[in-house]
DNA sequence: ATAAAAATTTAGGCAAATCTAAAAATGATT
DNA sequence: AATCATTTTTAGATTTGCCTAAATTTTTAT
């Protein structure tokens, strides 16, 4: 359990995101991510691999090892959890709140982290729709459905995003589509399946794309 | 506006507390403080000339400059509305907040601090009775300091009520409190912050609730 | 299968923040 | 005023995280 310095932790990070708990990642892949060059990756992969952390083999790749998964997924857990009270407790936008996030999920208190937690009820999910790890590092279940998938003529409930880019936040934010909100969708067009929808009074199209990124649950 | 590294922010924080606004502040003081040694002082101190934060002559001593006062007291605030956010909202006791709020109050973004400011209700004062100095970096005068807001052990004067109903004032009343009188606040309870205090030789227990109605002075 | 292209690592350096040890300045004491 | 003690600075290293350029390994394409 040593301390890791915030580059460390960021490495963890971005390998998590790249290769997830299992896959092998590219030193290229986590420079670009991280906006540095190979070789600065390499030093610290070397770096990693003594604290145990990662598995890596020169020209190989990496992946995490159990240390380094419990970190990488503290870190999130953290990051979520902050994007929570941003967003509810403080009112700031989905947008914004990502990169104030950024530096909070390296604050080192896990009781910290906790009495956060249970001040915002224990959320499963953040706002965004991404699920939050437990303490204990496991992932809440939920309904993978998209609304690209749904029947027409059903009533669904947006529960969260899929694609978190700023562009898509944008854009779904000038629909005025919120979490929570109500879509019913009235016909699938058959060229290019984008969807005839209802939503707060209003009918629109939405591409299939849009779609395909909207975590929905039925109603 | 150039943005200071944590290190830095640190250096300025140091000078601060030692010499507050105007005073020469030593090398060695720094270095204690700091848990440093003077050497490393010395080479921090240059650097923060340079970027005309201090004032500093060799072997003669460092104050801040307006820049290096604006930036420690932006840092103070930040400190203070986190340490008043993990007591009042998280629920941490006193003595357990300044860690983490040394960590917190280095996070980068003036929107999170004012809506963070709002969502505690603009306080003026931290858990310690310590001032929390406006976005302008003016701090509020000691009067308006509520009994909630003081520290254990001290002696206070009460000066008025912030809540001027009739139920509180009859509340206040029937425990015998008048403007002007002494009361001793005894220690705090972690639990639901109610004060035990000496009020004309009796010894009772004061809610939360009712101390922050309070206006005092400290003597 | 071999050469060209791409990915990765090694080698050598740089800046920030730290240290120890030695030198210099200041201040205190007789 | 001269000396001794204290404070502070300078000099020279170290560690961490990063860079560029060159070398090496792997992959791809002919």
């Amino acid at each position: 359990m040593t301390k890791l310095s915030l580059t460390e932790e960021n490495y963890l990070k971005a390998i998590y995101f790249i290769g997830g708990t299992s896959q092998l990642v590219n030193t290229n892949a986590i420079a670009e991510r991280l906006n540095t060059k190979a070789a600065t990756v390499t030093d610290m992969l070397r770096k990693l691999k003594q604290k145990d952390l990662i598995e890596y083999q020169p020209y190989k790749g990496t992946r995490l090892k159990s240390e380094g998964k419990i970190k990488a997924i503290a870190i999130l857990r953290k990051h979520r959890l902050w994007e929570t009270f941003l967003v509810e407790k403080l009112a700031f936008g989905w947008e914004e709140v990502h990169e104030i996030a950024e530096q909070l999920e390296h604050i080192q208190s896990t009781e910290l982290t906790e009495r956060l937690s249970a001040f915002l009820g224990f959320p499963e999910f953040d706002p965004h729709g991404d699920p939050i790890p437990s303490k204990e590092g496991i992932f809440p279940k939920r309904d993978n459905i998209t609304l690209d998938r749904v029947k027409p003529d059903s009533a669904v409930m947006v529960q969260g995003v899929k694609d978190s880019s700023t562009e898509f936040l944008n854009y779904i934010a000038k629909l005025g589509i919120q979490l929570g909100d109500q879509i019913a969708v009235k016909s699938v067009e058959e060229y290019d399946r984008s969807l005839l929808v209802e939503h707060k009074n209003q009918q629109y199209r939405l591409s299939a794309l849009a779609a395909a990124n909207l975590y929905i649950k039925e109603l």
